[in-house]
DNA sequence: CATTTTAGTGAACACCCGTCCACCGAGAAC
DNA sequence: GTTCTCGGTGGACGGGTGTTCACTAAAATG
């Protein structure tokens, strides 16, 4: 049943989602979806636990291995497996902007976790010793919001568009490695030291 | 009649926008709608083109000075400017996920615009002089895209929460910092050079 | 002043929506 | 072998949806 609202989702948002499509594609009368769900909410609730589960998976996978190959690597690697699980990602993506508050909040805060996470594994590397917490989760933040764009894009592009999909993860790769270039650079306290850039 | 839609737009996905709900904000029957636009998708563009002629006026303004002042003086300006028009941006930011094709191929259009125009501009700068018109792209898109999520973070916040939004824009203005000291340390063609980062 | 355009009216249309109900067949539990 | 739970059925309900129509008052145009 939720294969077959993911596969609508292909295209629709959730919001424009309705009980009686799910239930049609499903195979199902309308009445049966009380059997499984309380609410529209409730079912995009659970899905958002799948897709979550699934995004956790790929950045468990990709948690391993050095910080270089854990930039020219794995970008790579992202666009093959949001590739993979087109769905999940579109649904998340399409959650971030649904009417549902419940949702929203719930999208969001899981990003941010994301990027709290992000941020503490950051803080073991070299450059980034010593630095405050709030510096460390700015920059995690930049990278999350980045790797958000470069997924929106490649959900935006056919799957089957390699010329096109092989830019995106040039780009990606390009403003990854840029970010992590300006870190050794990086004066936390200075309020100026950039004037001239 | 557009300022009725933009107040209910204040919480609610244009998917979710039925014309009898914007009629009946104007005080109007709902086939008198017929008599201005042809059908909801022609409201949303003629919306988007209202918005985007605000975002575009605000970054007129902020092109003038120096790149200093661009980072450190504008991150600041952006977000008194968003506050200011929270009903333009909240519909744009609603727009980039909508369901209609239309839509939603219409805003990323112009951000793609907005992002290249902001290229050509960064061409003029020292640091960047030689850079290939790919890798101006690739920072533009980079800025932009920071930029963004600054803009939704600041409309998922209050306008009266000062606090929040004074880290917001903190935020986002070491998030430039940080993308312009890696600019100077940048060399196009090699694929390494960032491997101990 | 006469005429035409404009913006709005109210009623009707067919359709889709979420929700609830009594009912029922298959399978598990005892 | 009876009972009970689970997942599904079909039908109905009240209400919201976009769109259309002939009609009209006011305003602009000539």
């Amino acid at each position: 049943m939720e294969a077959a609202l993911l596969r609508i989702q292909a295209g629709e948002t959730f919001d424009a989602l309705s009980l009686r499509s799910i239930t049609k594609a499903a195979g199902v009368v309308p009445a049966a979806f009380y059997r499984h769900f309380e609410s529209l909410d409730d079912l995009g609730l659970a899905l958002m636990d799948e897709s979550f589960r699934t995004l956790r998976a790929m950045l468990r996978a990709q948690r391993t291995g050095d910080p270089g190959a854990a930039i020219a690597g794995s970008v790579h690697g992202l666009v093959a497996y949001v590739n993979e699980h087109r769905d999940h990602f579109a649904f998340i993506a399409r959650a971030r902007g649904s009417a549902s508050d419940r949702l929203r909040r719930a999208v969001l805060g899981e990003i941010r976790l994301i990027a709290s996470e992000l941020a503490t594994d950051l803080a073991r590397y070299p450059h980034l010793r010593g630095w405050s917490i709030e510096d460390l989760n700015m920059v995690a933040t930049l990278i999350v919001n980045a790797m958000i764009s470069t997924v929106e894009a490649i959900l935006e592009t056919p799957a089957e568009d390699a010329r096109a999909q092989a830019l995106i993860a040039a780009t990606a790769e390009k403003q990854l490695r840029l970010v992590m270039l300006g870190i050794p650079q990086w004066r936390s306290g200075g309020s100026d030291g950039v004037a001239d850039a």
